[in-house]
DNA sequence: CGCGTAATCTGAACGTGTTCAAAATTGCCT
DNA sequence: AGGCAATTTTGAACACGTTCAGATTACGCG
């Protein structure tokens, strides 16, 4: 992503960030500066601007990693599975336990969701990408569960909003062990489920499509084909 | 909020939030100083800080406006429709227009939303009070329609979150005239509609109570004594 | 009117994220 | 090995939000 070519580079890099994220998770991102960053990786300040564009590109640096671990995980323990709640149960959780000890540090990423143009906020453009392979991730944990065709299409965009919300929840979970966020996640998965075979009903078919047209028009959905391309890379 | 006692003190004030406004609406909020906004208002850069403590209180202060007119606007314009589908077109819509030209400044708020120690975080215990009172402008839209006691408890806190989700779109909606936010209101509006059609029914009685304990374990459903106490202040 | 207290206002200072011109270093090609 | 270009590194500088000690002004009271 940047501009680091050399091992050389690519070491220093990974010194600044691993300085970083220690000093994060030490005495929190704001408490943190730059220059503090810079000396703990044995270097100067502007040498930190080299790999780094700016102190939040760490952040995000980070959240790349937690989403490949995210994708992993889900890959290797919810395919198993031989239930949607249990494969739900594994996309959910794992992500949270990810960030177990970073809630803040996630929280700094939040900063940006209000400014569209930002190439950090969550729901812009610049953030396409990210958004269409944790959707992938979700469309995985979905599996082959045969589902009619528009609330398959809907299920990725919803789960991924969901997870949003969980992880808005968690943030601000101050519950012992964040065991509120725990309920609540096993709460929505018990729910997601239910609300599949609800939906699944021929009866609501006609709800069901107005929800996908309404979304559609909103460009809120990813096409399959979008998820599909998402879903490799 | 502020110690400004003296009429003096209290037109000073006016007088560096109108300056700040101006100025946030014509350059941007990051593009616009506190020294920029003092020197509008004719002072000097300490004496802005005597009555805002921060440049986000003054956005902050904006917000408060915003909220106040919105109760108004449901007050004086939801209330006297008839079907529950007006009245929510109004609560949804009122928002959106008072906010129409003041997106930018809408998403500076949303900076702290991570945070839960920040006094002006949109989901943190300091403002507490402005959701109640914001649910409760909701709750006032609903009216007196018929509901089950769950979903009337519901309701408020399901309105005031879609709601919110609305903002963020309306945020970072680049159509003309933000046009797909206005179809995805009046989409949401009928789903909103139907939905609690569809919930009335005594077949979805358990699943409505489920919904219910689960998002009131997760502390997220305010009290009817609370909404009716943020519906006169 | 004069005094004292509280409110208002000033301007310099601090720490921060970020930028940048230039120095040092590295790696490559002959 | 030598030189050259790209990469890496430096440290000073900038602009900004915020703080604060103190100056100035307004106000109520004897």
């Amino acid at each position: 992503m940047f501009k680091t070519v050399t091992a050389k580079g690519e070491d220093t890099r990974d010194r600044i960030y691993n300085a970083a994220l220690t000093l994060f998770r030490e005495r929190g991102f704001d408490a943190t500066t730059m220059r503090d960053v810079a000396a703990a990786a044995g270097m100067s300040l502007g040498a930190a601007y080299h790999y780094f564009p700016s102190k939040d590109a760490i952040v995000l640096a980070y959240y790349d990693r937690v989403s490949r671990e995210h994708a992993r995980r889900v890959a290797a323990e919810a395919v198993p599975q031989k239930s949607l709640a249990a494969r739900l149960g594994v996309a959910f959780r794992s992500k949270l336990e990810i960030l177990r000890d970073d809630r803040p540090l996630m929280g700094a990423l939040l900063r940006f969701a209000g400014d569209p143009k930002h190439p950090l906020s969550f729901f812009g453009p610049a953030t396409r990408q990210h958004r269409l392979e944790s959707m992938a991730v979700f469309s995985v944990a979905v599996g082959d569960e045969r589902l009619p065709d528009d609330l398959a299409r809907l299920a990725p965009a919803a789960l991924w909003a969901l997870h949003m919300g969980l992880l808005l929840f968690f943030l601000h979970d101050s519950s012992a062990g964040a065991r509120r966020t725990a309920a609540l996640t096993t709460g929505a998965i018990d729910l997601v489920v239910v609300a599949f075979k609800l939906a699944r009903l021929p009866l609501l078919r006609s709800l069901r499509r107005r929800v996908v047209t309404i979304l559609d028009d909103a460009k809120l959905l990813p096409s399959p084909h979008d998820i599909e391309l998402a879903r490799v890379s």
